[in-house]
DNA sequence: AAAGATTCCAACCGCAAGATT
DNA sequence: GAATCTTGCGGTTGGAATCTT
């Protein structure tokens, strides 16, 4: 494999390209298509190097880029692709029209990694931070992971099995409380997720009870909808029926057992962790299955932030099949 | 109003893989 | 099969714009 050879020899322009550059760019790609990159500085008279040339076009001219802020869906779908691609930007890109790897990768740093940090979920694993943060159950803000909704179900249900896993560990509950569940480790459990999901995919994308590897069947644990109608107040924290919430960590086994409690002001929900946790794709066949996702444009992030509670149900859209890329 | 901090994003860099010689 | 060329990718940088103090 040959090195690249350097573009950078005396004479070749770099840095910002110029209106006149742009248009020498465009005019020539729109008479000739854009052939070979690397002689096509010379052929159009740009002082450029073929890669910047390249870059300049697919990042900026392109007639069929779209520009302008990311919608709600789209940072949707970024997120659940990271989750499952990792830095695969231009895979990404390639699901998205009119984006390209270069903003979605921008964008992923600038606003969505310091989203998921916020929200206590490893950027890089989709994971949860929170493993530690969980001991003290203060710091386990409910609100905080709800109301950032992109990742509501799939996050929940990663931390939820990484907060299990974690804890079983280091838990001498464990045995005793999880005995015949069957838990993997986490590459399998990922492993085992987007299997289920590639295969639900092939499967008419909708499968209401779909089997899962260890025998289990996939129980909805409520419906979608239900994620909408949760409003969750200030001081919101996981609150587990009938434990001492104040030493949540010692009732995390029962919370795979239990169903666990969402207050909601007067109101609470009820959802069955355990479905949650031992069915791993359950996320993804909602995300498929469930109501087209509102879709919104808000002006600013906070906004984005502040009308989250509106919504909790996820779709990926029906361009998106990530089979391509297992 | 000014200075400093932060955010945004276009562009660059180096590497790797596939194609070609 | 080895060397070289071409293209694409992901990480990083730097400057402009915006925000905060």
């Amino acid at each position: 494999m040959g090195r690249t050879p350097c573009c950078d020899k005396s004479g070749l322009k770099k840095g910002p390209w110029t209106p006149e550059e742009d248009q020498k760019l465009i005019d020539y790609i729109q008479k000739h298509d854009h052939g070979s990159w690397r002689t096509l500085p010379k052929n159009a008279g740009l002082a450029r190097c073929g890669k910047s040339c390249r870059l300049r076009w697919t990042n900026y001219l392109r007639p069929d880029i779209k520009r302008g802020r990311f919608s709600f869906e789209e940072e949707e779908t970024i997120i659940q692709l990271h989750s499952i691609l990792g830095n695969k930007w231009s895979a990404i890109a390639a699901r998205l029209p009119g984006r390209t790897d270069n903003e979605i990768k921008n964008y992923w740093n600038g606003h969505i990694k310091k989203r998921l940090i916020r929200m206590g979920i490893d950027p890089v694993t989709h994971t949860s931070l929170l493993n530690s943060s969980l001991c003290n159950p203060t710091l386990l803000n409910l609100c905080g992971l709800l109301g950032l909704h992109p990742l509501i179900k799939t996050e929940l249900m990663r931390i939820a099995t990484n907060l299990l896993s974690s804890q079983c560990q280091s838990s001498g509950l464990v045995n005793q409380s999880i005995q015949g569940q069957q838990y993997l480790p986490q590459d399998a459990q990922a492993q085992q997720h987007l299997e289920v999901f590639q295969n639900q995919q092939l499967q008419n994308q909708t499968v209401p009870n779909a089997p899962f590897p260890d025998g289990g069947q996939f129980q909805e644990v409520a419906d979608t909808n239900l994620w909408h109608d949760i409003v969750i107040s200030d001081s919101d924290l996981m609150t587990v029926p009938g434990v001492d919430n104040n030493n949540l960590e010692a009732y995390i086994p029962s919370l795979v057992s239990d169903s666990f409690c969402i207050s909601s002001g007067s109101d609470s929900q009820n959802y069955n962790l355990t479905s949650l946790l031992s069915t791993p794709a359950s996320s993804s066949d909602n995300m498929l299955s469930s109501p087209p996702s509102t879709c919104m444009n808000s002006s600013t992030e906070d906004d984005r932030d502040s009308s989250c509670s509106d919504i909790y149900d996820f779709q990926i859209p029906n361009l998106l099949d990530v089979s391509d890329y297992m």
